[in-house]
DNA sequence: ATTAAAAAATGATACATATCACATATTATG
DNA sequence: CATAATATGTGATATGTATCATTTTTTAAT
């Protein structure tokens, strides 16, 4: 579904977009369109050719790689922009974005928002904080996965869904077996059974994709990082 | 060796420097300092405070996590900033930074980088361009930590060090067989172990740490990416 | 040059995790 | 509701790589 939006009445919006006054919001309403997702649908694909920044207003998607080896780079939230180091410069979408949630995604003709750049300072600032956050994250991602084993993977990804996507300790998986595979670099048959033993210890409750985090601390002690 | 600079007859500058004005330059000179360290000095180090921002003018640097599982989580060359991410908003490092050749750092006013990105657009933007690259460079390393087994991680960094760091076949490695291991995740056992067998079959030939690439199309096809 | 210290090479073994095979749920479809 | 398709669980085995132990080489210090 597509929409035509007013930013001005908007009220989902990141810290960047905060900083945009009136007449910037009239004009990114104009040059910008809204598109509803459904779960599991595909928001933009590896090796495509990319014409816009995509702002991530609501849901949770998952950035990932292409093929057998599929790896899940990131899962993020909104409201944040999506892939704007995929996008900025280069013209090809450089990893896959797909909806784990419904989600609201508006797609931003990269000159207008190049133009916001230049023209408000406080954007700018805010998309540079934004970008190196995100690599922060990114940082501390590639040590976790490296200095940690599959327990002390998935218990690190079970706290990410439990405090930064749903911020409760009971909530649905939003990936499947195979799919918390590839986020956390393992096979499906690994996660199953680690869950599995999480479950027997007690330390969280599974069934399904229905997860309860009975001891974080637990979790916190399993992952180094 | 501490030295204060004239930024404006600096010949050598990032793409954002170049964006600066004379006048900004000259108050750049004046809120920096040019630092020289030698090979193996620590320049900046994970869990301190931070006040500057670090610009790499001349020579290679790694950038990793401290303790005996020390993680090289990236090797620069300049001229680039290093560490934006680790100092511009929050005042601690993330990570270390150790020179690995002599280098030339200019430690710049956090402040007065900010007010470049408030006042030039096209500093700004470079800045934004820098930052997505410097992403985009650390998924691929992310793919390529996970992807490939010890064979491919260590043929991409052999590429790595040959294609963007010395521009050569032929070169002195940067690291030691332990800190390869640091870099590529492995141990210096391993990393012994595969340099001599790429080294029997002739693709590449190495003494200590002398390296010569005899079939950079045999460690291509190693790594998958 | 001689000795000490550090780095690298190499063999033997252990272990975490991938792979394979198959059973059992769960979900989709006519 | 039945049947197929897909996802998940679980045991047996294989394998890559870490770990440990020891030797050899290289580098640094006196």
């Amino acid at each position: 579904m597509t929409s035509n939006i007013n930013c001005n009445t908007c009220i989902i919006k990141s810290s960047a977009a905060k900083a945009l006054n009136s007449e910037q919001l009239n004009a990114l309403g104009k040059n910008c369109v809204q598109i509803d997702f459904k779960k599991g649908d595909v928001i933009f694909k590896e090796g495509t050719f990319s014409v816009n920044i995509t702002y991530l207003r609501e849901g949770i998607v998952k950035l990932h790689t292409e093929g057998k080896t599929s790896q899940i780079l990131k899962i993020a939230k909104g409201p944040r922009y999506l892939g704007i180091p995929t996008t900025i410069e280069e013209k090809i979408n450089h990893y896959s974005a797909t909806a784990l949630e419904d989600c609201h995604i508006c797609f931003i003709h990269t000159n207008i928002f190049k133009s916001f750049i230049e023209e408000n300072k406080k954007f700018a600032y805010e998309i540079i904080v934004e970008l190196c956050n995100s690599e922060l994250e990114l940082f501390q991602k590639c040590v976790s996965r490296t200095k940690n084993n599959v327990y002390g993977r998935l218990s690190h990804a079970l706290l990410f869904f439990s405090e930064k996507i749903y911020e409760t300790d009971n909530f649905n998986l939003p990936l499947s077996r195979e799919e918390l595979g590839n986020f956390i670099n393992t096979t499906r048959e690994s996660v199953s059974r680690v869950l599995a033993e999480l479950d027997s210890k007690k330390v969280i409750q599974i069934k399904g994709r229905q997860l309860k985090i009975l001891k974080p601390e637990a979790l916190k002690e399993l992952s180094v990082i």
